[in-house]
DNA sequence: CTGTTAGCGCGTTCAC
DNA sequence: GTGAACGCGCTAACAG
């Protein structure tokens, strides 16, 4: 059995290519009759056929592709495409998949990816704060409309889907209040070079010295360099130096992680002793964690289905000017999708930024 | 800036379209002057041209487009995902995601994605022993290349990619020993029935129970159901049997994460009380347990890549062969790839089954 | 209102 | 090395 094409299912349905393809689209100005309707759809069926959708993308100039671009190493980055996905096969978009490795100029490969026509545009899931202008620009250049999630907090010329860190914060530090009566130690773990912190961490302290001023308390901040010599002791000096039960905040997944075992190091009861709680969680091991460890989550499938919502929509308004512009200029079909010399392309400029709120996960070590 | 075609390209060059092509393919049969091949390259460099992916493929009714299918809730898939990309990628093929939800008549919308042309292939990560008739016969019915990641491991007529769990138990076995001159009770964790164990726990009981009685001693196994509301007396009541050090194998990481619970809740220290190792880590929390976990790990990046490499070499045979019998039989390029009857689709039987050995991963907790 | 005809888009490939 | 046909679906222009 061969594969089936339109013509056909025009030939066993007895019409024309036309309203085979007008059923299947809802054409404007191609009116066509039940009786038609549900002969085509029979011969459809009967055939099973399918459009080619390189045909049809070969016409559209589209291929109802969206691009995810992000680090395999990272399982949040699972939930982001999970998220993208949903939106995607509603939209009835597919999603493709680009790894990030460390080759250079992979995200040129991106934009080559636009260019080939594979895709229609992009979703990045970036560290946070990431703010590359050279990409930005690129992404200008070749009109790629462009969705970042985590990423350019703060270009207003690039789309993004952003968490409020800050929000994270007081959401932790007032369940922390209404769980222990006490405010906690903000503890904040880090690679590198501590007066260069991230986007992130950087709004998150911010909100943390606002909350502990509104109650009229003094911040008491520890500071932990990761992947140091002496992380270790670092972390024993800091339980050590606290009268118990000592009540801590964490900027980070991992750093619970260390604490959990500096407290077995000590002999300290995690959940008693030491009451523990990571702001945002950036792993899917919290349930695993003995005890449980209580975190506010980062909603990344929420924030891959903003991004993909966002970008389909770009996209297809893209679609919707390109056709307003034909039919007063006169462009053909097939030709519309181009460079716009980076300022057209983004009328939308109202919804740029997109926050999303995070999510209280509490569990039994606070 | 309009985009290039390769007509532009041809133009600029002083060269027909033709020979663009046989530049960018190689195509016998066209042999290219080393003049014209360098001012093609040039035009192309200077105007910026990509092929149109959607225009060759109508062309040669192929993608240069995989499938990957799984499920997205599970952090390992990413693993599998990654192996994939990166055969890909050399291969100048693209892998497209498709989430597993769960809709009915999901696994038929794969199908149709091929049908639509718009991937050439599929690989799905499957639960292990996966065996589902009705999808082996769509796939042979539709003609589709496939490969199964852990699924179908009795069904010469599919191809999967394999780990092999007997391997894996006597690796953990042979690990055991050596750490600490005795052999382990073995852990059986699982869901609902016990006489309906999966494929992977048949073929690890087994091994475990061949492993003792070549070393001349009597098996012990622990069987504990999960999510029995009597779960957690369960697991104190299998620690309070032991005399320590205990020594525990356990089929799953899950399991595992269950017994450190169960320590904790008897003052027991995991890693000198207890000896725990997890016999197939599917999680990706073993570094942040305290103390961290020793398994034998899934290479799922490596059956990733067998997968897509199994999965391309298939695509293009077919390809090859659809060519021979196009040069003998006088069918039309583009009408190819189509239902073979589900028979000489798959002459090499030969790679049918794809094993792809364990590996250790000692940490602390034995 | 209902539908048809014709031509297009772009890269590949075969006959010359 | 070239010219021309081709694959398949979309859509503008036109006709009953």
């Amino acid at each position: 059995m061969k594969r089936a094409t339109s013509a056909d299912v025009a030939r066993q349905a007895g019409v024309s290519r036309s309203v085979v393809s007008a059923v299947l689209n809802g054409t404007p100005g191609i009116r066509v009759s039940e009786e038609k309707r549900r002969a085509v759809l029979q011969a459809i069926e009967d055939l099973g056929y399918r459009v080619d959708v390189q045909a049809r993308g070969m016409r559209t100039g589209r291929s109802r592709c969206i691009g995810a671009y992000g680090n395999l190493d990272n399982p949040l980055f699972l939930q982001v495409l999970q998220g993208a996905q949903r939106v995607c096969t509603e939209a009835g978009y597919q999603l493709l998949l680009y790894g990030k490795g460390d080759r250079a100029g992979e995200r040129e490969e991106l934009i080559a990816l636009y260019r080939a026509r594979r895709i229609d545009g992009l979703i990045t899931k970036d560290t946070t704060g990431y703010d590359d202008g050279d990409w930005a620009d690129m992404v200008h250049a070749a009109g790629l409309p462009f969705v970042s999630v985590e990423g350019y907090p703060e270009r207003s010329d690039i789309s993004s889907i952003l968490m409020d860190y800050g929000a994270s914060i007081e959401l932790a530090l007032d369940y922390i209040w209404k769980q222990t009566g006490s405010a906690p130690c903000y503890v904040l773990a880090h690679h590198g070079d501590p007066s260069r912190l991230n986007w992130g961490d950087r709004h998150r302290l911010l909100a943390y010295r606002r909350w502990m001023e509104l109650k009229g308390l003094s911040p008491q901040i520890a500071e932990i360099s990761l992947g140091e010599p002496d992380e270790l002791e670092a972390w024993t000096g800091l339980l050590a130096g606290k009268t118990l039960p000592a009540v801590l905040l964490c900027n980070w997944f991992v750093g619970c992680s260390r604490l959990y075992r500096a407290c077995t190091g000590l002999g300290l009861a995690v959940g008693t002793d030491v009451r523990i709680m990571s702001a945002d969680n950036t792993a899917q091991a919290n349930g695993f964690m003995v005890p449980s460890l209580s975190s506010v989550e980062v909603p990344y499938t929420e924030m891959g289905a903003a991004a993909a919502r966002q970008l389909i929509q770009s996209v297809e308004g893209n679609r919707e000017a390109e056709a307003d512009q034909e039919a007063e200029g006169g462009r053909k079909a097939g030709e519309g999708r181009e460079a716009e010399g980076g300022q057209e392309a983004h009328s939308a400029h109202s919804q740029s930024k997109l926050w999303i709120p995070p999510r209280l996960a509490p569990r039994e070590s606070m």
